[in-house]
RNA sequence: GUGGGCGUAGCCUAGUGGUUAAGGCACCAGGUUGUGGCCCUGGAGAUCGAGGGUUCGAAUCCCUCCGCUCACCCCA
């Protein structure tokens, strides 16, 4: 037997309302901030992510599902959002835009990894970036932005952690100080830890070992070693963001895993994690980024969530997301001929803008009720043989078990009239119909 | 890649050495004429994750593999 393969799921239909609800609420979002839509491939050369995301880090190390297609091209399904839109920008020539360039996108995610609570080989991400403008104004922009989707999704209990990692010019020296430190308590940590310091120092300040998280706090800080402007950087967009009231935390242990952040990191986070993968979104600053992929230096500063990861969040908060039930009409038969009639109707009806579900085969007329009842019909039309010689129908209120005799040429009408909703369904068919032509 | 837990019908569960593996939900059909929700009756649906071993006898004990799941690493 085939099954979905490992760490992937389908998303059946009973899940598809938190979909679509928090997708309403992204693009929303997008909107009121001025975020453009862009969707790129779901694959990408290789080095593109090489490139970005950085050689060494377990991303492009272990993570990506990486293949040479037919013509020997090596290709990388995309582990992450952020370079797909720098590239895109390049391409495109987006620097000729008016700057900041503000875009989102709304994509599958591919890592390969063991899958767990909250972390799958396919997930979905929902996330912005605005490129051309360093100022830490836009940087205030996009953690309230995220913080303002949280709001609107319902989620409570977040919280926004900070911190700044430096630029090219600062960085360097502040990695050489803390490789000097951990370097002389090298006998001190755990193995993990020691394998950090060769390949990513960074990462030891992210240790949960009890006993390494002692050497942690004592360890230098990369806010005590920032360069004036990326530190100007820092103070600036602490106070943009007291001026809008988020509160947002600070935490110099903070560092994120891929090697394109510059200055601003931050992640938003359940302030109680019960779970280890909480985190439902992050994101920072890479100045480097563009001119790393070849295009003229622009500063870059982005966002990404989870999907996934709200759902769960949303469900553990027992957040009741909107049902949106369409309403429908079950066409019930009794005998051929008037199984002919139901399937004449049933047409018309969807013609005219009605959701119909026609019955199938030839079952009993109570079974055929059930069937409608069980799958909600708000409205059953039923055609037996009577009706069918007298070109009426009997039109069934699903839910006050009352039922009448009408002609069927004012059925149409007769279920406009008294299902104001099903208009609703026909004007938006309707308005889709004018946009087209 | 490493470690823990778990695999009995579509789903949930009983059964821990002894007849044809039990129940609930869901599904299908009936409960006299063409009417759903509640109730009653019946039906279908399981090579007990797979393979090997121990035994007169294995869903049950042992081994191997596979899958799911949680955690580590890392990440949304």
């Amino acid at each position: 037997m085939y099954r979905a393969p490992r760490g992937t799921t389908d998303i059946l239909p009973d899940e598809q309302v938190y979909w679509s609800f928090i997708r309403q609420k992204a693009y929303e979002i997008s909107v009121l901030y001025g975020y453009r839509r862009v969707d790129t491939p779901a694959f990408e050369d290789a080095g593109l992510f090489v490139r970005s995301i950085g050689e060494d880090t377990d991303i492009v190390e272990k993570e990506t599902y990486t293949f040479d297609d037919r013509s020997g091209d090596k290709l990388t399904l995309r582990p992450e959002g952020t370079a797909s839109i720098c590239r895109a920008y390049i391409e495109h020539g987006m620097h000729t835009l008016p700057q900041p360039v503000r875009l989102y996108y709304d994509a599958a995610i591919f890592r390969y990894e063991r899958p767990q609570a909250g972390r799958y080989r396919q997930h979905h991400q929902y996330g912005v970036e605005a490129l051309g403008e360093g100022d830490p104004a836009l940087d205030a922009e996009v953690i309230d932005m995220a913080w303002q989707f949280y709001a609107n999704l319902g989620l409570k209990g977040l919280s926004p952690i900070l911190n700044s990692i430096g630029c090219s010019v600062c960085r360097p020296t502040y990695l050489n100080s803390l490789m000097e430190y951990y370097t002389k308590h090298r006998n001190a940590v755990c193995s993990d830890c020691r394998r950090r310091l060769e390949r990513n120092p960074l990462r030891l300040l992210d240790c949960k070992k009890p006993s390494c998280v002692p050497l942690t706090e004592q360890a230098p800080r990369s806010t005590d070693h920032l360069c004036p402007d990326c530190s100007d950087h820092f103070s600036r967009l602490s106070s943009y963001l007291r001026l809008l009231n988020l509160p947002f935390v600070t935490n110099h242990r903070l560092v994120r895993g891929l090697d394109y952040y510059t200055k601003t990191v931050f992640e938003i986070a359940p302030e109680r994690e019960e779970s280890a993968q909480a985190t439902v979104g992050a994101g920072g600053r890479y100045d480097d980024l563009i001119e790393q992929l070849g295009g003229r230096p622009t500063p870059g500063i982005g966002f990404a969530t989870g999907i996934e990861r709200l759902i769960l969040n949303m469900k553990k908060q027992k957040i009741i997301v909107p049902q949106s039930a369409e309403p429908f009409v079950f066409v019930a038969h009794i005998s051929q001929q008037a199984k002919d009639e139901a399937m004449k109707l049933a047409s018309l009806l969807r013609r005219s803008g009605i959701s119909v579900i026609p019955s199938l085969g030839d079952r009993s007329l109570k079974a055929q009720l059930k069937q409608a009842n069980s799958m909600g019909a708000n409205k059953a039309v039923i055609i037996g043989e009577d009706e069918a010689k007298s070109g009426t129908v009997v039109l069934r209120d699903m839910a006050k078990g009352e039922q009448n005799i009408v002609p069927r040429d004012v059925v149409v009408e007769t279920l406009r009239k008294t299902y104001h909703r099903f208009v609703l369904v026909e004007n938006r068919i309707t308005c889709a119909i004018m946009k087209v032509g």
